[in-house]
DNA sequence: GATATTAATCGTAATATTGCGATATAGAAA
DNA sequence: TTTCTATATCGCAATATTACGATTAATATC
């Protein structure tokens, strides 16, 4: 099928998810730690810096872009991106409560 | 293609966007919680506590063995799962030194 | 031994993802 | 206006994922 079955779960589950599937891609990773470093909005260095195509880039900054992660300004003639404070926050506290709420001392079984 | 290059890519985010990657379902997540929140380690409830068919189920299982977030140790007739802690807690550290790199006070674009 | 019960595996269909080249769009520079 | 530059979008091909039913494997129970 290919397709998630969404009725199931809690609405915070679909959208944490949604969020961390996001981030469970090794270009994704390397852009947002790229943008991270250079702390100043990175745009398309990101294309030299990644060995990928720019239309492959641009798609994965969308993706980005569409669960919140980041935000896009445009720079004169190209596009500013940055870590989008908030959702960011949002996600991290998040994940947070997930990996916190196991108490593993030892394992269990 | 459908096939994730990793020659770019660091080990270190090879390794972790894989684990990510796995996270980033909501009935994967639901599995989690459900472990998590029994304490002890949960089987084949998760059938019925999620609506999704046993084979799907088992699979899910796997891809999260696989990856080594939880560990399963025979119970009698049934399959006992729980959180693997050494892989959780690495898991953890990785995602809070992401989440932590990126100085979000404000946006900064 | 025969029969449940539980979980894993196999095969399959539907859909999603990844990546690329080609093209479109928009602003800056000439 | 024309041209250049930067990015987004489209269309496509290859592969991956999701989910299911059917089957298998392994242990309990009768």
């Amino acid at each position: 099928m290919g397709l998630t079955k969404t009725d199931n779960y809690t609405e915070r589950q679909v959208e944490l998810s949604k969020m961390i599937k996001v981030l469970g891609h090794p270009a994704r990773i390397a852009i947002l730690e790229s943008i991270i470093k250079t702390d100043a909005c990175v745009c398309g260095d990101l294309v030299t810096e990644i060995g990928l195509a720019q239309s492959t880039i641009s798609q994965h900054l969308k993706e980005l872009k569409t669960v919140g992660l980041i935000q896009g300004t445009i720079e004169g003639t190209s596009m500013c991106y940055c870590i989008d404070a908030k959702n960011w926050n949002k996600l991290k506290d998040e994940l947070n409560q997930l990996f916190n709420s196991a108490k593993c001392e030892g394992d269990c079984c």
